[in-house]
DNA sequence: CGGCATCCAAATAGATACTG
DNA sequence: CAGTATCTATTTGGATGCCG
């Protein structure tokens, strides 16, 4: 901080800028953050079609909560509800085109939880104390 | 032996490893997850090391609530809370290493959110009704 | 099977006041 | 400034039962 002009102008970016990644984040979390969104995202993804398939992958999930996610999930074009006619009607639940949007996000997401696991487990076995995974 | 690229979004036949993916994404949604803790990180990184800053970037944040997610922030290593003697004492919160590790889920989530927020842009002008972000 | 309605318990968060 | 304490309001979620 020699040029306390430059540093001002500087800072003021700065500033600005973290605002813009701020609200860029904030604005992902709240379409797709919450314990279960990405989950059923992804369970779809890799070909759990069916409500009861669904909650059987996304553990601990309760009928209403994924229910509720559901909907949330088809209005934000996520997702797409399919209803077969039949007896009984056949509801199958597919990935809407938007849903390709998110591969960085999830494949980050993974990498970053994978090495997190390793990372506890060092932690642990070397005797530091730790909140658990 | 980088894999066939992570198809997150693709490929039923891979329903094996979708366990796999599940849990790493909902390790790293335990750790990094809900409204607050990416946001605090993003805020401490661009330099507002003050409780009052972080409280001031982080739109919505409550006293209480910043301080919860900075003792479970240190906790796990994310941060670092520096105390410098003085009078009145001076207080300052660090990015410890292992935030470094979060590089590409934030800029991930970062860009996801800047196309989002054009998407629900376009999709509104367009006449689509949409829950708001 | 794929849900919705209801009731109730638990977790979370806001407001406010107060401290070193 | 950097929190803590307390109380209360709100949200969230589980359990259960019912229904097409």
């Amino acid at each position: 901080m020699k040029d306390e002009k430059d540093a001002i102008v500087v800072n003021k970016e700065f500033t600005e800028e973290c605002t813009v990644i701020l609200t860029a984040v904030a604005d992902a979390l709240y379409a797709i953050g919450g314990k279960w969104k990405l989950m059923i995202i992804i369970s779809i993804a890799r070909g759990n079609n069916r409500f009861s398939e669904i909650q059987k992958k996304v553990t601990g999930i309760s009928a209403r909560v994924l229910s509720n996610e559901l909907k949330e999930l088809e209005l934000n074009s996520f997702i797409v509800r399919k209803v077969t006619a039949g007896y009984p009607v056949s509801i199958e639940y597919e990935l809407a085109p938007y849903s390709n949007t998110l591969q960085d996000v999830v494949s980050s997401l993974k990498e970053w939880g994978i090495q997190h696991r390793q990372k506890i487990k060092d932690d642990r076995s070397s005797g530091k104390s730790q909140t658990i995974v």
